[in-house]
DNA sequence: TTGTACGCGTTATCAC
DNA sequence: GTGATAACGCGTACAA
């Protein structure tokens, strides 16, 4: 490990000054191509890399951008590919946008006040990406302290007008999903939420209501089961919601739909012939399982994709605050629904 | 937005200089708690937060560690969670140690000299962990002139005595595993590698066919097939293998696994009874599969924890480089492989 | 215990 | 086209 180079030693080497240097590095086009190729080359020879803080402190720009994923572990790692995908969206994106992505992963809780700081302080990063955060984190409340531009992934529960955010419409999307049950004759149909403190959730469950009631259906609690986005969660809440005969199910998310549907197999029925099943997402669990599941696919990676983009036009000033990008859905028939092979392919997009 | 503070400003606000608001701030004892006091209020009122890049410039450190995790998207994503698990283990350590972590996703290609120069800036980071680099990666040749010290999470496959690396021993792990198929009677034993420019599959594929050796066994071509460390290929890996009438598998991964345990039961072959297989890994996978699968428990979580761990002793010259980490695995089993229950479980300790 | 002064490596604003 | 020079905000001797 070399001591490491500055711009005057790359300038005393290919004879010219600091400042020719530094607008070589920085592509001016003030300087002459003989001088450009001369400090390339040094450049190249003495592997000089440009120290990023000293720009950064100059600049008042680090381009990095923050990505906060505040879920607990267990619902990252769980068998649903959700946040990779989202992670790869964001990835892509800002690579593609010349910046590098700062991860905090993980909870982070009320005391961990250094962390807090950490996360939030605006020299280290250019904005930030909070994808699924949920109303009671503590982060929620320091929101409006923030001294650089943010980008929510999903809806957030207050300031929803003033936030910028990146989601998709969950209410219609559950409407659909819930309106195919219904025309497919299915009377009973069974809802298994996710975390209700995700907006993602709440918004379901609203649209699963919606197209009940325009159906002249009730609304029966004993046919709705809190959960966490999760298989397991899934599976103990299907056994729960057996004993009222529901004849369908429609959950929060795929995860929580292969739990379900494990728990419905093993009780003896048959999917989609005594329950009919749709899920949310389009993971890959989704095609895994048997029957494989009818589901409303949402464009997970193009959410984080729209969020990179969404926040670099902001940092840049390029765009005004608040900003929101509604993705369209699309409802994808397979057979744990019931639903003939022609009905193939429901689709809606929403604003 | 409101313009930034800095040190000069608390200073002033407290009636103090600008060094004891930085004493202040790095926790010096040759503070009065009464000063400290008053200018912790200050800095919590007017919600300041100390410039990372002027304090990187003169300290020389960012607390930046660089995670670079080259997999292709489709690796990353498929419903292996293997990846997230290590991205966990990193992401707790990291965050313990006070560090952050900066992700450097998917493949980079050589011309992407742009990305390259970014990634290998040792002013952005402190230093670097690598996961699954593969041999024919544009970065490989690169390490011989990177400027930061830096830990592999498995195996390299040149250098292998002068790197860093934290990985288990493959090796020994993969001839537990063959030998356990051969004391339960089998004699055809299969094997789907995995991504052979990647360590772990190369010294599995060695294992396996030194457990053959040691038995007498003959080492048949035609039983091994290469593969990438997926479901889908390990599916059509399996359909190819059929027709030689393997009488066991052992699988690179149990992602590999699951999906030759689907050719093999749509093949109308029962498990373990006409077909034995072992999977490697342990992932959610292994027990979402029917029957569930024998395994190789490898330490995933813990394989990131060490690493991030490692770096950081190198970083502040706590250890010297060199250094190499390998972790125990552990033969689990279960209904894949025909073996009783009572046999339960086997334990093996590397290292 | 507190304050002063210098340097970290870069970009930007001038001159030439 | 090129070179000098003043910030950028902080840590840290050194002095008081």
């Amino acid at each position: 490990m070399k001591e490491s180079l500055d711009l005057e030693s790359i300038a005393r080497k290919a004879g010219v000054s600091r400042s020719t240097v530094s607008r070589v590095i920085n592509d001016s086009p003030n300087v002459s191509e003989q001088t450009r190729q001369r400090v390339l080359a040094i450049i190249e020879q003495e592997n000089f890399h440009p120290n990023a803080a000293a720009r950064a402190l100059v600049k008042r720009r680090t381009d990095i951008l923050g990505v906060v994923i505040p879920t607990s572990s267990n619902v990252f790692l769980s068998d649903n590919n959700y946040y990779p995908l989202i992670l790869a969206g964001l990835n892509d994106a800002i690579r593609q946008l010349d910046y590098a992505m700062l991860m905090w992963l993980g909870e982070v809780t009320q005391d961990d006040q250094h962390l807090m700081r950490k996360l939030s302080n605006p020299h280290l990063t250019d904005g930030l990406i909070f994808v699924s955060l949920p109303s009671d984190h503590p982060l929620y409340a320091k929101l409006g302290r923030l001294r650089q531009p943010f980008v929510m992934i999903d809806r957030p529960f207050t300031d929803v007008e003033s936030t910028n955010y990146v989601s998709v419409d969950n209410v219609r999307a559950a409407e659909i999903a819930t309106e195919h049950l219904i025309r497919l004759g299915r009377r009973r149909i069974a809802h298994i939420t996710g975390d209700m403190t995700i907006t993602d959730a709440y918004d379901r469950l609203t649209g699963y209501k919606n197209a009940l009631r325009a159906a002249g259906l009730p609304v029966d609690d004993s046919l709705i089961i809190e959960s966490t986005f999760n298989r397991e969660t899934g599976y103990y809440a299907m056994q729960r919601l057996l004993p009222h005969k529901p004849d369908a199910l429609f959950a929060a998310s795929d995860t929580v739909a292969a739990g379900a549907l494990q728990a419905v197999l093993e009780a003896g029925l048959r999917v989609p012939d005594d329950l009919s099943i749709v899920g949310f997402d389009d993971v890959d669990v989704a095609t895994q399982v048997t029957p494989p599941l009818t589901t409303v696919r949402q464009p997970i990676r193009a959410k984080g994709e729209a969020a990179a983009r969404l926040l670099v036009d902001l940092v840049n000033h390029r765009v005004s605050a608040p900003q929101h990008v509604i993705l369209p859905t699309e409802l994808v028939i397979r057979r744990s629904c019931g639903a003939t092979a022609t009905t193939s392919r429901e689709v809606m997009s929403a604003q």
